[in-house]
DNA sequence: CGCATTAGTTACTTTCCGAAAGTACCTTTC
DNA sequence: GAAAGGTACTTTCGGAAAGTAACTAATGCG
């Protein structure tokens, strides 16, 4: 008999409605930066007493607490709550080739602190015991951290089945960085971390489906559909760096010709650049410098990647229909000035109507995308099983 | 204050929790084909006291059935159950351009009439007002009426926003055939209804997440993830149309080289056939009995075109990593022999391995798949909240 | 025929939500 | 300045759902 659980959303029972309300209460007070007991009952739809249990085990938690009563033209005053930013930490390690980045954000993902650690060897072991040790030192222990890793990760286990720039295969990050720090932990590809914690905390906090799209070295999309992850049984989805573009000519490493990587990748530009005979290019800040030193073969360089870009994005908006696309990494982040051209040849190329400055946004976290990327992952388990990660110790009543 | 209620999984109220359980037990049901309460409770998680209220009250709704108990090796036999095939009946009418298809399913989607309206003119109210008096006399009433529309739907409230073949505009196809005929409608892309009712009934029944791709004279994809149809915001998602494949040398209608539609819409394939000069290829079918006759032409025609849907195949198995990519139409499913080509296409292009001929499957319903589609659409309803549409009697015990 | 074994049901408990009623705190009015 | 009225929140209680424990049902085996 095989097991319906995995393919079906599983059976209810009643700690799931509290663990449900507990989420809704919270994801209010989250949509509407503070809110009042009987706000959340209208926006949720709940009856006042349930919100009120539920927030009185939420500050018992430490996740909400209250300020001081707001006095409206009548009746008694308001007393708004809001997510309790000294309560709880959060951490997120993004594990890069030569260094990681370890950042530390409250629970409304506001980074707190971010800490570089530097590697010279790529085994995971030395990575991964530097990384738990930055953890430990913190001031604070953190509720649980977020790694992301770039490659193909298992997040269900929390496994790196394969990373080439690391040459990591098989790395069961998850269950080492557990057994070694005691923080609950999450394991997730670096984009659809990033993906995530946009769709939390970014401009997707507004919408139910989101696409991201990173350009940078490498090409990746993360794809949010009802506030949750899709992976794919894989974990492949968002693999978008060697769809082919209507632009021709280069031929990728993948042997095939006009991937979108092998046009609008940093090292394609670079690569291009190259060839022009441009000098100060040994990355993409020399270039974008020149360009704006007023150089014309740069400037059509960088546009001509930005509508290579809008190409991927009219791609994604043509099959996904998202609410929000979200743009990242040195394509869209490094010269924004080049976004009118994006945005352009996006609404040129796809096929579906929508008002570009709306739909396609930059990234709202711009270089800290790779560190609050891996706290959302944390955050997105508070935010949906708030009662899980966090124990509502006896709750008692705040208000003075 | 905006609604959070929209953005987020609503609040949960008891009543939720048994309609989620009725429906985790009636899905356990669908899935294993026939299942005993114990096997149900082993499948679901549930106690079996709270399987046997579930049961009692799906079979006094007329939609779960007792079969005769079976002896196992040892105790007391097992009484299994079964979707009950002859207590409701489910209707589904695909509206064409010059005729529409109205089917009926039992509450397994098996197909047990299907009567094909034609009609000249396209004007909706005597197309509706058609089927509508045809769902009427059908000798037993639906519990739920589906219809599938080409074009753009609003689903929410059943209205084809713009349907440029049938000349439509704002048509409240739902208001007015559920104010007709009194049954509840549900309206949808076919392209989706097709994709739903693959998912549930058809190779996807294992899968939570599908691909479907349609290819005839038109192309649209329909995307289900985790059970549920991606719709997008504006209902556009899966316009797999007009991205560009590799091959290039064909100008689309929409004025852009190399679009998937103007390479292998069967309008595009026979464009070419008459480009080369190949007599009695005035549809799809003369041409492929012409390739079966031998002739070579024909049959290079064919299989390029299978290569291109397999291009396409790749492009969804890479952006969203499917468990399952189900194909339908006249590319897929009128010359089956070409099937190993486009596999081997997708195979080629895709950059996610998997096993071709597991992963990539035609529809299980053939030529039916049209109006067994937005059966597809009310048997989801009856899936995932079965009380909602029938009501439970004052339930009996019915075993001997 | 008693016994072990499995299937399913009945009786009771626990846990959740919501409605009604009560308390807190503020403004307005006389 | 005390009473009236209005809104915010809490306490009390009842209903609904699932779960546990104990029971009955049906079968095979010795």
């Amino acid at each position: 008999m095989t097991d319906a659980l995995s393919l079906h959303p599983p059976a209810r029972r009643q700690p799931a409605i509290r663990q449900g309300n507990a989420s809704a209460v919270l994801r209010a007070v989250l949509a509407h930066g503070s809110a009042a007991r009987s706000e959340i009952a209208a926006a949720t739809g709940l009856s006042a007493v349930s919100v009120g249990r539920q927030v009185t085990d939420l500050i018992g938690a430490g996740v909400l607490r209250e300020l001081s009563p707001v006095g409206a033209e009548l009746g008694r005053p308001r007393v708004p709550l809001e997510i309790d930013l000294h309560g709880h930490r959060v951490a997120g390690i993004h594990i890069g080739l030569h260094r990681s980045s370890l950042g530390v954000t409250d629970l409304r993902g506001n980074l707190l602190r971010r800490i570089e650690l530097t590697h010279d060897s790529t085994e995971p072991r030395p990575i991964l015991e530097q990384a738990a040790q930055a953890v430990e030192t913190l001031p604070e222990r953190p509720i649980g951290l977020g790694i992301a890793v770039g490659g193909w990760v298992q997040p269900i286990d929390g496994t790196v089945v394969e990373n080439d720039a690391l040459g990591w295969r098989n790395v069961e990050v998850g269950t080492l960085l557990r057994e070694r720090t005691g923080v609950p932990v999450w394991v997730e590809s670096n984009v659809r971390a990033m993906a995530l914690a946009e769709s939390w905390l970014g401009g997707g906090s507004q919408a139910a489906s989101l696409a991201y799209l990173f350009v940078g070295n490498v090409i990746g999309a993360g794809i949010v559909i009802r506030r949750a992850l899709h992976r794919g049984p894989q974990g492949a989805a968002g693999a978008i760096a060697h769809v082919p573009l209507s632009d021709r000519g280069v031929t990728c490493q993948c042997g095939r010709e006009g991937c979108f990587q092998a046009l609008a990748s940093d090292a394609a530009v670079l690569a291009r650049a190259d060839e022009l005979g441009l000098d100060g290019t040994r990355d993409l800040a020399g270039l974008i410098a020149i360009a704006r030193g007023g150089n014309t073969q740069a400037q059509g360089l960088l546009r001509r990647r930005a509508r290579h870009v809008g190409e991927g994005v009219a791609l994604l908006i043509d099959l996904l229909n998202p609410e929000l696309v979200v743009l990242a990494g040195s394509g869209a982040l490094d010269a924004p000035e080049y976004l009118k051209d994006l945005r352009q040849e996006a609404s040129a190329k796809a096929h579906t109507d929508f008002e570009a400055e709306r739909l396609i946004v930059p990234s709202s976290f711009g270089a800290d995308a790779i560190v609050v990327g891996p706290c959302g992952l944390v955050l997105d388990a508070v935010y949906q099983r708030p009662t899980e990660l966090i124990h509502p110790r006896p709750a008692r009543r705040l208000s003075a």
